[in-house]
RNA sequence: GCGCCCGUAGCUCAGUUGGAUAGAGCGGCUGGCUUCGAACCAGUAGGCCGGGGGUUCGAGUCCCUCCGGGCGCACCA
């Protein structure tokens, strides 16, 4: 198989050669630590050794461990504790790292320069260099433009957008692409319903969309159901499907122009779904465009000629170009009618990506973001001061593991090209699907049938009109924290109340779709869902909502912020730092970096969510063991004031990351 | 039939790419609001990591096999 899902071909070593990352202080500290043992292993042994580092099991083992000495016990022959304790003798002084000692069987555990470690925080030294490679292009959302956005296409979108910010945090250069299937049988299949079932002309859908009491993406879900099931009573209905899309092929007539309408206005509705969760786009690549520009075209010609695909002759498949290699009897790419299937305009639209088609779009801009970010969207018409995108470096395709085959499919065919290096860098961001619990469903009013509520979930589909939308989720997020919101503080403006219950409901959307891995099918359970306590959006919110509290309570006592530079020094920060409690909340609060480039490399937004949880903890047990502000003496006051700027600083950072905001009360 | 994913505490899930005594949240039980607001904190119970083989100094993690569940495998998109 071409594809490794476990192995996440995301990005390892060679990411890194990509982007240069920042170079935070725990980070430099841990690889001048490799690079003593490695030097003093190659002249003590004459072995080459590549040295790993380790977070010791405990905290209180220290802050790395080097297991270097079970590597070598094999090769030397030799009980791994002697060779620890030789090496821990050795090894001498390595900067930034105070005591050194051998542990367990073999383990040799290092104790950093506490009072130096914070300094370097202090005086800011985190701050890197960072330099981009070639662009990055991550395409997400995908919606199909026929009904609402459900809570799958919400895992979508929070995933892309969330894994757009890592790369973003981490110096690289992201386009976003939303890819649009304006002219797709899913579109087709509303339009018969408008056409063919409820008799309404062009105006009368105007007029739907004018009517401010109907939520027209909303009306298509239901209306696209209802086609579908229509379609099953009544096999023969299928025929105006296929008039639909000829019709919408050519671009002529009124279905083609219904279909424009009804597919524009569910790309407004997605946008503005979206946008309630702070997820933005750069381009909207769309179909009808992919269409008419020919870009199938070009790819068609490409294939033939480099013969990744070839006309078979015999067999089931005889008279369709198919591409060989996937399967025992291939994979058709054009049908023996001469149309192209889905797979091979995907082809076409994957080598645009990478600037390897010889087309481009045309584009203009669709709206403008709060922010000042363009978005724009294809067209088949010259513009003036045309923009340009694509030719990415590397394609992040963010779509559900079902299609794992198709995406396999694409990385083939340009591989068949001779474009072995794109297909490398082509990556199939795959996530498991949302379903729904059997409960859930009973919760929600959702009919099911015997079968069903013998499985263990069922999946979200919008043929049948089954699933949990988008905006109906937020809409109750928003009221239930707004409720909790209204309990805590009626003195505030209701239009500021407001604001603060929507920034937690989006936090714990956000929060509760990434906290889970990406193989991992998420069984969505409302009351958890809802949830804004435990391992949630809203704790890690209410940790940093703390943090400012303690520093704007400070100036409301009529003090200032101290200089903490001039105020404490290394040995200051040494003596405080004695404590355990506060250098465990430091430690952590500075790793930011560190998890930022595991869950890159690892290709998984979870993993910062998780950081995201345990830094808030950290704090919060922190903040709930050392009054601050009633601290009697000075050095320790103006410490427990740094570590709580420092935190909260950190924190924000992170929970920017997973594109969480932070009210200003809760 | 073939391919992919999942199986870890009562429930929902992590597990740093093979390391030290397997963790968190929820739920249960016990305790803590006159403090920088408890959307919080502390404590406690709860485990044959689906079963069985193997590789390794060392396995929840890698290999084989079996069991159970899910998803793919169209001249649909």
């Amino acid at each position: 198989m071409l594809r490794q899902a476990k192995a996440c071909p995301i990005i390892r070593s060679d990411f890194c050669a990509a982007v240069i990352l920042k170079v935070p202080v725990f980070h430099s500290i841990e690889k001048q630590v490799a690079d003593a043992f490695h030097a003093h292993i190659q002249v003590r042994y004459g072995v080459d050794l590549s040295v790993t580092i380790e977070q010791p099991r405990q905290s209180d083992f220290g802050e790395i461990a080097v297991p270097a000495a079970f590597q070598l016990a094999k090769r030397l022959r030799q009980a791994p504790k002697k060779i620890a304790a030789e090496l821990a003798a050795e090894i001498g002084p390595i900067p930034g790292v105070a005591a050194l000692e051998v542990a367990g069987n073999g383990y040799i555990n290092l104790r950093l320069d506490r009072g130096a470690y914070a300094a370097a925080l202090l005086r800011g030294e985190e701050e890197g260099m960072s330099a981009a490679g070639g662009k990055i292009i991550v395409e997400h959302t995908n919606i199909n433009p026929n009904k609402a956005a459900h809570i799958g296409h919400l895992r979508n979108a929070t995933l892309g957008d969330t894994f757009v910010r890592m790369l973003r945090a981490s110096g690289a250069q992201v386009e976003v692409q939303n890819y649009i299937d304006n002219t797709g049988v899913q579109v087709a299949d509303v339009v018969v319903g408008f056409h063919f079932l409820e008799h309404k002309t062009t105006a009368d859908v105007e007029a739907l969309l004018a009517d401010p009491a109907v939520r027209f993406d909303y009306y298509c879900w239901d209306l696209y159901a209802h086609t579908s099931s229509y379609y099953k009573e009544q096999p023969e209905s299928l025929a105006w499907r296929s008039e639909t899309l000829h019709a919408i092929e050519a671009g002529e007539g009124e279905l083609a122009r219904m279909a424009h309408l009804v597919a524009d206005a569910v790309v407004q509705a997605h946008l503005k779904t979206m946008l309630r969760l702070d997820v933005e786009y750069d381009v909207l690549p769309r179909e009808s465009e992919i269409l008419h520009l020919q870009f199938w075209a070009a790819a068609f010609e490409q294939l033939k000629q480099r013969k990744a695909i070839y006309l078979e002759s015999e067999g089931k498949n005889a008279g369709c170009w198919v591409m060989p290699g996937l399967s025992e009897e291939g994979k058709v790419i054009v049908r023996s009618n001469g149309t192209v299937t889905y797979v091979g305009k995907d082809i076409a639209y994957q080598l645009w990506k990478f600037g390897l088609l010889g087309k481009d779009f045309h584009y203009r801009p669709l709206m403008t973001y709060a922010d000042g970010r363009v978005l724009w969207v294809s067209t088949d018409t010259p513009t003036a001061g045309e923009h340009h995108f694509g030719n990415g470096s590397r394609v992040y395709n963010v779509i559900d593991a079902r299609q794992s085959y198709l995406q396999d499919v694409v990385a083939a065919g340009l591989r068949g090209l001779g474009y072995a290096a794109q297909a490398e860098q082509s990556i199939h961001f795959s996530y498991e699907m949302v379903a729904l619990s059997p409960r859930c469903c009973a919760d929600l009013g959702i009919p099911l049938s015997e079968e069903d509520r013998q499985r263990p979930y069922v999946e979200v589909s919008g043929r049948k009109g089954l699933g949990v939308k988008a905006d109906d989720l937020m809409d109750n997020l928003i009221a239930k924290a707004l409720a909790e919101v209204d309990a805590r503080h009626v003195e505030k403006p209701a239009a500021e109340r407001q604001r603060v219950a929507e920034q937690i409901a989006i936090g714990a959307l956000r929060y509760f779709l990434l906290k889970f891995t990406r193989t991992s099918v998420i069984a969505f359970d409302l009351q958890e869902a809802l949830s804004f306590e435990g391992e949630t959006g809203p704790y890690v919110q209410y940790a940093a909502v703390r943090a400012r509290n303690i520093l704007r309570k400070l100036e409301e006592r009529g003090e200032t912020l101290p200089d903490f530079a001039a105020e404490l020094s290394a040995e200051a920060l040494g003596r405080q730092l004695q404590s355990e409690d506060f250098w465990q909340v430091l430690l952590a609060a500075s790793k930011v970096d560190s998890a930022l480039d595991g869950a890159l490399s690892a290709g998984e937004p979870a993993h910062v969510a998780r950081y995201a949880f345990q830094l808030a903890q950290a704090f919060n047990n922190f903040y709930h063991q050392y009054p601050i502000l009633q601290e009697e003496s000075r050095e320790k006051k103006v410490f427990l004031l740094w570590m709580t700027d420092f935190f909260r600083r950190q924190l924000e950072r992170t929970a920017g990351i997973l594109g969480i905001q932070i009210p200003e009360y809760m």
